[in-house]
RNA sequence: GCCGUCGUAGCUCAGCCUGGUAGAGCAUCCGCCUGUUAAGCGGAGGGUCAACGGUUCAAACCCGUUCGACGGCGCCA
């Protein structure tokens, strides 16, 4: 048994190869089916020629409808009239599971591909994103375990509505109520007393009513945190993370980059240092592209496509205003009204896919802001004794990681990066 | 939370402005076709026009309400 890029070969030509999959298409004209196979690797024109396979074979690749599964025998031929330049001419058409007249046909709404969404992501689109996003995520795992980082597995049900409760998914929890996670950073801190240098991958809710093509529901989170980390060299992990995970999608997918209109030579030439932005420059950058901010704005979707659009390189934002950011960001002794803090903007337009800061560590500093903001201190009790037993200068940051998917793979909505997106208006399939 | 667009056949849409009893292409089913590229030709089946209410002799069409979906803003990763 062969793959279809295996038998897409020069090597194969002349061979008896068997091959199985799905139908991906599929014409008949009389004497002649023309049978495209699909599978993980790719697909395949198959030819099934009337007296070259039994009769029973024959009327079976007739009926054999698109995402019909099936095994086909045949030898492989150079072919120019066949897409892909290579074919099968089946001497065997054996059909495992016929297929009902398949939903999704040439003409789809959004809603429609929605719907079936169990289905869709059989297309050769979220195949592609699918092997991609996995690349992006070898390429991180490698990189934190070549830098020694430890993966940790912090809880996604909590106890406490820490950070706007709004936001949060409420859970049953036996008798009582506990929320759903929507980020690890504090569970992180706790551990790099022990472990230094450790990072999570899970996922994060947020119950946040948004609905831009930049938000889910529900999505998977790249957390990282250690200890005796500044803030430039926070951001020094993160442009070499990104550097790391872009290069191995680069070696590993190739061909389902460039099917995503993506050229891998663009995100070839991605290397550190990114550019860093003062805040207080991308808002003198903005005056003078005419956007009416000032000190104190927050960069919205407009202002961070104005930045970035004509860039093919992430860039740091840097320092942004205390009132725009958290309680526990470390403030920057250079410009007090400022914190140690960084925001990582992809190019393109693409906008915001990192956030990460120093971690203040006074505690009298952090009871003033939580006061200032209104929030219950009972809340952050364990957070807060963190700082009173051998605190350390430390840093961290979150990466959206359907964020990178959507900019690599050039999409229009970030729903389109994970295989079951779970929105304000849905949970199904 | 706010602004906007749209719900007609399994799918994608036309018809609505100017009211007169339902259309096309694709898909499905049946024929024909030995080189097709989401092929071609012939035929058939398929619709509470999102729901409810109103106006009218008459409503897919005009008006109202509700529901659903989508596009965008804010919030964030």
């Amino acid at each position: 048994m062969l793959s279809v890029k295996q038998a897409l070969s020069k090597d194969q030509v002349g061979k008896i190869v068997q091959v199985r999959g799905w139908i991906y298409r599929t014409r008949s004209s009389g004497g002649i089916v023309f049978a495209v196979l699909r599978d993980v690797s790719g697909i395949i024109q198959t030819t099934v020629k009337k007296g070259a396979v039994s009769e029973k074979d024959f009327d079976d690749a007739q009926k054999a409808g698109i995402e019909s599964s099936v095994m086909i025998e045949g030898e492989v031929a150079e072919d120019k009239r066949a897409p892909g330049g290579y074919e099968i001419r089946a001497t065997k058409f054996q059909v495992y599971g016929f297929s009902d007249g398949f939903p999704i046909t040439e003409y789809q709404s959004t809603e429609l591909l929605l719907d079936l969404r169990h289905l869709w992501i059989r297309s050769r689109e979220q195949t592609a994103v699918a092997k991609v996003k996995a690349s992006l995520l070898r390429g991180a795992r490698e990189w934190f375990h070549d830098n020694e980082y430890v993966e940790v597995t912090p809880p996604i049900i909590t106890g406490v509505a820490a950070e706007e409760s709004t936001t949060l998914f409420q859970v049953k929890y036996f008798d009582r109520i506990a929320y759903l996670s929507q980020s690890a950073q504090f569970y992180l801190e706790s551990l790099i007393y022990s472990l230094d240098k450790v990072y999570s991958l899970t996922p994060s809710f947020r119950a946040e009513k948004s609905r831009t093509p930049r938000h889910l529901a529900e999505y998977w989170h790249l957390e990282m945190e250690a200890a005796w980390l500044e803030n430039e060299d926070n951001m020094k992990v993160q442009e070499q993370l990104i550097t790391s995970m872009l290069h191995n999608a680069v070696k590993e997918c190739p061909e389902e980059l460039t099917f995503m209109k993506r050229d891998p030579a663009t995100l070839k030439k991605i290397e550190p240092p990114f550019e860093r932005m003062n805040y207080q420059e991308a808002m003198e950058t903005l005056q003078k592209k005419g956007l009416d901010v000032s000190w104190g704005s927050d960069l919205g979707a407009i202002e961070e496509r104005a930045l970035t659009q004509d860039r093919l390189v992430p860039m740091f934002v840097v320092n942004y205003p205390k009132e725009l950011k958290p309680f526990y960001m470390k403030e920057n002794p250079e410009d007090t009204r400022t914190y140690k803090n960084s925001d990582l903007l992809a190019p393109e337009g693409y906008g915001e896919i990192v956030g990460g800061s120093e971690r203040e560590t006074d505690n009298e500093l952090m009871l003033e802001r939580l006061r200032d903001k209104g929030e219950s201190i009972e809340n952050y009790k364990w957070y807060l004794d963190l700082r009173k037993y051998g605190s350390v200068p430390h840093s961290g940051f979150g990466l959206g990681l359907e964020r990178i998917v959507t900019w690599v793979c050039k999409l229009d909505h970030i729903r389109d990066s994970i295989p079951y997106p779970r929105t304000v208006a849905r949970v199904y399939p």
